[in-house]
DNA sequence: GCCGTTTTCGGCCCGACTGTTTTCAGTCG
């Protein structure tokens, strides 16, 4: 898909224009124009000129401009622009603290065209003869230079949640705060964040600053207010922390919760409306009345429109949808029967498999599906065929003395280089669940991968494809697929895709469940469980889940045992 | 550059903190 390309180029051609000080308008046009089509869920060279249209924020000027895109490889404006100026000034937009105008500045003045020019002129004290900057800027800038070498620009999701609940349980024990909440892009369960962003209320905002601020673990204190400030972990990530007396903790959550394009939006409404939002509440402009803001809540009444789960709020359609009271009731972590995808000790997981049983059942599940390992996987101790038949005899002696809950006998089978399985297919009829997954052979093309897993969605025994995508958050790139062929040979097969709710997978990932969801490819979400306490990742998975808009009835999980086993029955279906 | 329950033209979100300034521009979220 040339998605990606095309969002990347505006987003170029977004910043390029805002060095030169173009109208912010217009540069905002560029940006909002890039998420859509970032977000959009299909290959946009599939879509009409027409349906591009539809789409929000995307006009006649940039359906042009993506259709010349299509056709040449080139946006001439862009072509042009470049001529002006150089694309390496994009890099320096990276910098912390140094912002369009002081690239443009620097350029003009200098001519600096990349970080290392840069470190060098601020070194040699050269920067400080411009006119604006000074000593404390220039050590900035090289603060900033350092900053983007040593730490990666996001975090997955898996990684930064641990540390926020950690500075949050440590404030709330050590400083004098009323209400605190985790904001931001982790309360909208983003799958990579770049910061922790937390909310409280205080009556003495300077005692929370000051302890905040010499929290253990800090390397640096970015900057400190009464009613906002910012620090580096040693870990290398900013958390930022603000502080609103409880009158306002509703509008101040809301704020910091973003998305920021969702904030815009709403804020626009409120104008519209003859309102004014911020993060102390809603006002009513002509007299500046408080009409809401100590709940969430009160910001979206007022506003007059249905409460916006903090998963949707990216400004894809939410506003209008809540704007209509139509919002998706998405689905939730009580509606989660059982879990499909777990690993015993048998292979590579940690505990015996009554073990499991019990610790799911304390879960409040019905079922899980025993999903180990298949002989190919050596790595990971896969079971041998004899094995996997002593395995299916000791579920069912469980089976018959467990009461109230259901182990369902089940694999999780490599899908070879050839597309075939790892098992033979008379012992996979015997399973009442087969998760198919590629373990191997990533580097393989496009159109070979794509081709081996739909061969193993037409099988007739498979019910489940594992972890689609094979990507792994920061440490490894989803291999290349055909999407579009996937999808719809999951739809035709009946074959469900899994959410892998394993923090670094979560694939199938949200841009594809809006399409998955229209094409009727039925949908689990599922831990692949290997160690005691996992089975709390499940509202990782069920976060991405809301995050494309799923509903109770989209995810097969959702139902009772007996109900799932019927519908993942493909060989009846067809 | 987009868009329309005021508008096809004239609007387009709002505030905190920092550094360099004697009143504010730049950056960030």
């Amino acid at each position: 898909m040339r998605n990606a390309d095309i969002a990347g180029l505006f987003d170029a051609l977004a910043n390029l224009l805002e060095i030169k000080g173009e109208n912010p308008f217009r540069i905002r046009a560029y940006r909002r124009a890039a998420l859509a089509i970032e977000s959009l869920g299909k290959d946009i060279a599939t879509i009409s000129e027409e349906d591009l249209l539809a789409i929000p924020g995307i006009g006649k000027d940039l359906a042009g401009k993506i259709s010349e895109y299509l056709k040449s490889g080139k946006i001439a404006a862009y072509e042009h622009l470049k001529q002006e100026l150089p694309e390496g000034l994009l890099a320096l937009l990276n910098v912390p603290g140094l912002g369009p105008k002081t690239v443009n500045l620097l350029y003009r003045e200098y001519h600096v065209t990349d970080i290392d020019q840069l470190e060098k002129l601020a070194r040699a004290h050269k920067l400080s003869k411009l006119p604006g900057i000074k000593e404390k800027t220039e050590s900035g800038i090289l603060k900033g230079i350092e900053m983007i070498r040593r730490y990666a620009s996001r975090y997955p999701l898996g990684k930064v949640l641990p540390m926020a609940r950690e500075i949050k349980e440590y404030l709330q024990a050590n400083a004098p705060v009323g209400r605190l909440e985790i904001a931001g892009s982790i309360r909208r369960w983003k799958e990579t964040v770049r910061d922790i962003d937390i909310i409280c209320t205080a009556t003495d905002p300077h005692a929370v600053m000051k302890i905040f601020t010499a929290m253990p673990d800090i390397k640096q204190v970015i900057m400190k207010g009464p009613t906002k400030s910012s620090v580096l972990t040693t870990f290398g990530i900013q958390v930022d922390l603000r502080v609103v007396d409880r009158e306002s903790f509703g509008s101040a959550i809301a704020y910091f919760t973003g998305s920021k394009e969702h904030n815009i939006r709403l804020r626009e409404l409120a104008v519209r409306a003859g309102l004014k939002l911020n993060e102390y509440g809603i006002f009513r402009e002509k007299d500046d009345k408080k009409l809401g803001g100590r709940e969430e809540e009160d910001i979206y009444t007022v506003l007059g429109l249905q409460f916006v789960p903090p998963e949707m709020r990216e400004d894809r359609g939410e506003i209008e949808a809540a704007q209509r009271h139509a919002l998706p009731q998405l689905v939730e972590m009580r509606d989660i029967r059982g879990d499909l995808h777990v690993h015993s000790a048998w292979s590579d997981g940690t505990l015996e498999i009554e073990e499991l049983a019990r610790h799911a059942a304390e879960h409040g599940y019905d079922y899980i599906a025993l999903t180990d390992h298949s002989q190919g996987l050596g790595v990971a101790r896969g079971l041998s065929e004899e094995r996997l038949r002593d395995q299916i005899a000791a579920v069912n002696a469980l089976n018959r003395r467990l009461k109230g809950f259901r182990i369902l006998s089940g694999t999780e089978v490599n899908i070879r280089t050839d597309g075939t399985l790892d098992f033979d297919d008379m012992l996979l009829r015997k399973l009442d669940i087969v998760v198919a997954s590629v373990h191997s052979g990533f580097k393989q093309s496009k159109e070979r991968l794509t081709q081996r897993i739909l061969r193993a969605m037409e099988h007739p025994q498979v019910s489940i494809i594992g972890h689609i995508s094979g990507r792994l958050i920061g440490e490894r790139d989803a291999y290349e697929l055909d999407m579009e062929q996937v999808l719809d040979t999951a739809a035709r097969t009946h074959t469900a895709l899994e959410i892998n709710a394993y923090p670094l997978r979560l694939d199938l990932d949200e841009t594809y469940l809006k399409t998955a969801r229209e094409k009727k490819v039925p949908i689990v979400i599922s831990t692949d469980f290997h160690a005691f306490g996992q089975f709390d990742n499940i509202r990782y998975g069920v976060a991405i889940a809301r995050r494309g808009l799923l509903e109770k009835k989209d995810v097969l999980n959702t139902l009772p045992s007996s109900g799932l086993l019927k519908k993942l029955a493909k060989t009846s279906l067809r």
